[in-house]
DNA sequence: ATTATCTATAGATCTATAGATAATGC
DNA sequence: ATTATCTATAGATCTATAGATAATGC
């Protein structure tokens, strides 16, 4: 070990649990550092000895997912309806953790706002989606279970436009929409596009 | 007229027009209903008596943008590929007004929240555009323009859910996302997808 | 008479810091 | 010696209301 303690590594833990769920539901904005402190019983000085300020926690909370996500995830060792698949099984698995995808959901929508901190952290994450979920659909198209003239970047954006989209409509009305069977939907008929001719 | 006062009606609609910049640039939680009063060069006594509390505020705004949308839309007289046509020339004019565009996506992401104002009024909005997307797909099935067994709630569902999606994409990172290309690619993949066999 | 506007202010936040004290790890 | 925690507080908001004064419309 490089001489880092380890003791407060269970409070921080605490902490990022439970900024994860005050974030969630009211926004970076909407949120309170006293709150938190109170569900982690600390004071809120005791809060900002872990984490320097409101901002640095949104960016830890934000790592610390990304990180447990793309672990999840797996993309990076599939390609073709394989991969498109594995998409699908995401959104399955989302509609089973509201608390997680609104997690995202509301952070993202606050960070269209230039002067959000997530912004660039947004921004960011859209890119390296893109290319994870294009790279996927190239190799698809490499190995022949994809036509050769697809449009890789253009069919990631509208991926991740579907996933994101039905997640906003399903959390604000989850009797109504069926997130996880429009979006399976959604993937059959493009890989049935896809198809080589 | 029914003895309503007119004279304080400019004053309102400059109220809503310099909101709707505030609500679009800070979200409803980060507007701050001073910012608004001294762009509108009024006390913020002054800008109170107009509008009893800022979430009424933000109604008002949602509602008028509403109404204007709704009228500009026009998707109630269209139907078939025509009515696709026609999503895919409203994602073209967003395109072109990146306020407009903001001021409902960081709204619709705050409201995912359940103690946000505007929650009722996004899942509202969602049913009403879904049901006539929907209409207008069951009409070109029924006029013998796309398949007669279109799924046209889930049709509906994606293609609001890639509008939005894309919006977030394109105003987060503009000069990567072509919200307006990607969009009228889907719109044809889907016209030629729905065509009856 | 009604509407529009202002000043002043209540009352409730909020984040972040200063500085003291207790607990822990080498 | 470092880390964790606390109390107290600065300083900056924020929304909304009370109550006075000015302007307007019938």
């Amino acid at each position: 070990m490089t001489g880092v303690s380890h003791r407060g590594d269970a409070r921080r833990d605490r902490i990022l649990a439970v900024a994860l769920q005050e974030f969630a539901e009211h926004g970076y904005r909407g949120a309170s550092l006293a709150r938190i402190a109170e569900r982690v019983e600390l004071s809120q000085a005791g809060l900002l000895h872990h984490f320097k300020s409101k901002e640095r926690l949104l960016v830890a909370v934000l790592e610390y997912r990304d990180e447990v996500d793309t672990r999840r995830f797996g993309l990076d060792s599939l390609a073709g309806p394989a991969a498109l698949h594995r998409l699908a099984e995401v959104v399955e698995y989302n509609s089973r953790v509201p608390g997680l995808v609104q997690l995202f959901s509301v952070i993202t929508g606050e960070a269209v706002t230039a002067d959000h901190p997530a912004h660039a952290w947004a921004r960011d994450r859209y890119r390296r989606l893109r290319e994870g979920v294009a790279r996927a659909l190239r190799k698809g198209a490499e190995s022949g279970e994809f036509r050769a003239d697809l449009d890789a970047e253009a069919h990631a954006d509208r991926l991740i436009a579907m996933m994101d989209g039905l997640q906003t409509q399903w959390l604000i009305d989850p009797e109504r929409v069926d997130m996880a069977a429009v979006f399976r939907g959604y993937v059959d008929d493009l890989i049935a596009m896809l198809r080589p001719a």
